[in-house]
RNA sequence: GGCCCCGUGGCGGAACAGGUAGACGCACACGACUUAAAAUCGUGAGCCCGUAAGGGCGUCCCGGUUCAAUUCCGGGCGGGGCCACCA
């Protein structure tokens, strides 16, 4: 209910701009959640789907919001996944999906592999149980092929909440240092990667990861090293395991030669805090200079050689910058002086060169799983692995399937996977992986621009007419998953012809979420909102909570439907948009929510009498003129906050407005079409957040026309720039009076007056006037001593 | 541990670009209407002293810059977010 209110406040504003806006719906609708409610309730996932759909379609046509519901599309359906598969297709074509063997992370509740992305703090996004790691043949989509891309263009985001570009250049994770192959003892080479090639002459030791090839290579068979690698595993992947997590290293009883100096050699070890898939698996440990390193080599009894020294008192291990000592030809050089000169030895030496290296690894995107989108490949046992032929598009789900066993239904069903090679025509079968959902929601915002087209995903002319998108809204726990993956994919399609933009979203707002308060009967069971209610009207004890966010185990929710039809969609958008900015959390009250219904109220009140002629007299009498100026200073402030999405504040201004009318009364003919000038003004400014009761308020007014049509109302500036205003006057920065000037007036006319006040004069008494200081329209400081 | 954000009445929050702190709303109090309550309408309100006029204090704390600091700078305390054995 926020997210769209939110977005249709901006697709309203923008159409009364004259803008033609595009604001339309879909829905994200194959995943897991869909195939967990078939199995509990014996529903196929496709009904429950469109049965969920049409409700939510009603639910939000019901809210009036601005919608192009001719452009609705729904993931699930071949007419649109048919595309993507193609997409796919050219993917692989161009090199940008492959297919590899890796370990992956695998969720045992859900039965399928997570993307990195969708693993936090070692457990899946989704269910939470801790992730497995398995070695399994998965489809990957090469989005390290545009990481610097992706990482330099951020800048280019300036309408993008700073936090998200962080978050994504963390994510990105780009360093820079040195890759160096090493001699071992046992005749093999050591590919090291380090970003602190200035403290090479401070190794002590060097370690490789459990799983890298040369571990099993120089280890397998000793004593004890099945159950240090057992150990490893063990100690894996849940939070407290790595909080706690001892350094723990295996000797391979084989050493490495220092490349600068000869009579240097590096015990190499295994040890379980060196991860395989980051740089080349392997280090040289400097201990004075790395936490890990320190203390791995306390354990070890490795020597701890300092080689940077710090500007002042550090203990080691320091991991500042500094001077280079007890290092040979670097010696007195700065730490970053020291990195180039020791890249560019390697690199003349021919035993190592500057890299490049990231955090972010290539997206895997097989899914075990039935309600998603097939991959369009075929397994031959001849020729291996064979796309679809594109005019065999779209492969589409089987219908029936059954999900009474563990494991994936599609890899199940007893024919489908049947076919034949399109290569050889021989027996081949199909892959019954299924695309991750984040698939779908990486383009639809280019399906938008021509949602019926059958013959191709989207014309590139309608594409290129609307796209980028100009304002996206969203929730920021989709930071580095869907707006990464969506930023890769419109690059991936500008490369494959589909498009001519790499940016699919200009501007990004975050919207906060929305929270409510939390009950507990004597038991310290969970209750509902209206539940607490029955409770304490009855007398029973209830123990309120602190608010937090909305969920289904907490029971704080509250159903939109009841809101729609107790306050109506108006109160309900007015509310949402009024009281907490929209960037933060809104915390859910009834009483709030009453508040707004109260206002949609009095506005109708004030209409209603209003056109049956009635003053409401009332004991605030204020010049036509007065009235004017405050409608018209509306109209520029409720825009100009809209823009910037303080939509609490231009809900404030609007309030403002209808206090000041509310209160005139309007006995003579120039007041009454001051009165009713700043009526239309004030409908007119409203429209946005509560559409209903403005265009309501419009016709009764008298207009023939629809609000939704009228363009936004223009200030009069002459209004704006005339009149009094009313500052105030500090003695030494202290407030003592105030003063009403005309706008603009000149200087010496504020201090005459400031001096003039009375509260000013006891102030300065006894005292000497050193200096008036006037800030036109603002303030005058008179400062005395 | 690293990076980042935020601390304003009883509450959500305003304060352009350093210039009258507390707009707007919620909750509250009092008054009108009512037999009464609810609803509605009106009035009040940062805190302290004072019947009032008025005065003092006040934007987490300490210090600095400035005629003037919620705003800028330094140090602390508190809350939150993201990442995290990434070499």
């Amino acid at each position: 209910v926020r997210n769209y209110t939110l977005g249709d406040v901006v697709a309203r504003y923008r159409r009364a701009q004259g803008f033609n806006v595009l604001h339309p719906m879909g829905w994200d609708a194959f995943g897991l959640p869909a195939e967990n409610a078939a199995l509990e309730r014996k529903v196929h996932p496709a009904a429950w789907t469109k049965q969920n759909i049409a409700q939510m379609a009603d639910q939000l046509k019901s809210m009036g919001l601005s919608i192009d519901w001719s452009r609705e599309v729904a993931t699930c359906e071949p007419e649109y996944y048919r595309h993507e598969q193609k997409m796919f297709l050219d993917f692989y074509k161009k090199g940008l999906a492959y297919r590899k063997e890796s370990v992956v992370n695998w969720d045992p509740v859900d039965n399928t592999v997570l993307a990195n992305e969708q693993v936090i703090d070692g457990k899946g996004w989704r269910t939470g149980a801790p992730v497995e790691r398995r070695k399994l043949n998965q489809w990957f989509l090469k989005i390290t092929h545009y990481a610097d891309d992706l990482l330099d263009a951020l800048q280019t985001l300036d309408r993008w909440p700073e936090k998200v570009r962080i978050m994504q250049e963390n994510w990105i994770g780009k360093s820079t240092g040195l890759r160096l192959r090493l001699d071992v003892s046992s005749g093999d080479k050591l590919e090291i990667f380090t970003t602190r090639p200035d403290t090479i002459f401070g190794a002590s030791f060097a370690a490789m990861a459990p799983d890298h090839p040369l571990s099993q290579k120089l280890c397998k068979g000793k004593p004890g090293f099945d159950d240090f690698i057992r150990q490893c595993q063990a100690g894996g992947t849940s939070e407290a395991a790595i909080e706690q997590a001892e350094k723990i290293g295996f000797d391979t009883g084989q050493t490495v030669q220092h490349p600068f100096l000869k009579d240097v050699k590096l015990p190499l070890y295994v040890a379980n805090f060196i991860l395989m898939d980051y740089g080349t698996g392997a280090i040289y440990g400097v201990p004075a200079h790395d936490e890990r390193d320190f203390q791995f080599a306390a354990k070890y009894k490795f020597p701890v050689k300092q080689v940077v020294k710090p500007d002042h008192d550090a203990p080691l291990p320091y991991t500042g910058d500094g001077e280079i000592v007890n290092s040979d030809f670097i010696n007195s050089l700065s730490v970053a002086d020291a990195k180039a000169a020791i890249i560019g030895k390697c690199e003349e030496a021919g035993i190592g060169e500057g890299v490049t290296q990231y955090r972010l690894r290539d997206w895997g995107i097989s899914r075990q799983r039935y309600w998603g989108c097939p991959i369009p490949m075929i397994h031959c046992r001849k020729c291996g692995v064979v796309p679809v032929k594109e005019s065999d598009l779209p492969v589409t789900l089987p219908p029936d399937v059954t999900f009474d066993k563990p494991g994936n239904p599609i890899a199940h069903h007893p024919t489908w996977k049947n076919t034949t090679c399109p290569t050889c025509g021989g027996a081949a079968e199909r892959e019954t992986d299924t695309f991750d959902t984040f698939f779908e929601s990486s383009w639809y915002f280019a399906r938008y621009c021509d949602a019926h087209n059958d013959k191709e995903a989207f014309a590139r002319d309608k594409a290129k007419y609307w796209l980028p998108v100009d304002q996206y809204i969203g929730g920021v726990e989709h930071a580095v998953l869907h707006l990464l993956y969506s930023r890769f994919f419109t690059r991936a399609l500008k490369d494959c012809g589909y498009l001519d933009i790499k940016e699919p979203f200009t501007g990004l707002f975050t919207q906060g979420m929305v929270t409510h308060e939390t009950y507990q009967d004597a038991e310290g069971k969970w209750l509902y909102p209206y539940e607490a209610k029955t409770y304490k009207d009855g007398g029973k004890a209830v123990t309120t909570g602190p608010s937090v966010k909305m969920s289904k185990s907490k029971k704080n929710t509250v159903d939109p439907q009841d809101i729609l039809d107790t306050y109506g969609a108006d109160a309900a958008r007015l509310f949402i948009l009024s009281d907490s900015p929209p960037e933060r959390d809104l915390e859910w009250t009834e009483a709030g929510v009453e508040g707004a219904w109260r206002f949609i109220n009095r506005v109708h009140a004030l209409v209603t009498e209003f056109v049956a002629g009635g003053n409401m007299e009332s004991a605030k009498p204020d010049s036509a003129k007065n009235l004017r100026q405050v409608a018209h200073k509306t109209i520029v402030g409720v825009a100009t906050d809209i823009e910037a999405f303080h939509m609490n504040k231009a809900v404030a201004k609007v309030r403002e407005l209808f206090n000041a009318v509310y209160g005139f009364a309007a006995n003579d003919n120039e007041a009454r079409d001051a009165k009713r000038e700043a009526i239309e003004i004030l409908i007119r400014c409203m429209n946005p957040f509560i559409p209903h009761l403005a265009e309501e308020m419009w016709a009764a007014l008298g207009h023939k026309t629809l609000l939704v049509d009228e363009k936004w109302p223009v200030a009069d500036q002459s209004l704006l720039a005339e009149g009094t205003v009313t500052i105030g006057v500090q003695v030494n920065g202290k407030l003592r009076a105030q003063i009403t000037l005309p706008r603009d007036a000149d200087q010496k006319a504020a201090e005459t007056a400031a001096l003039a006040e009375a509260g000013v004069k006891n102030a300065i008494e006894g005292k000497t006037v050193k200096k008036v200081i006037v800030v036109p329209n603002r303030i005058v400081n008179v400062v005395a001593g």
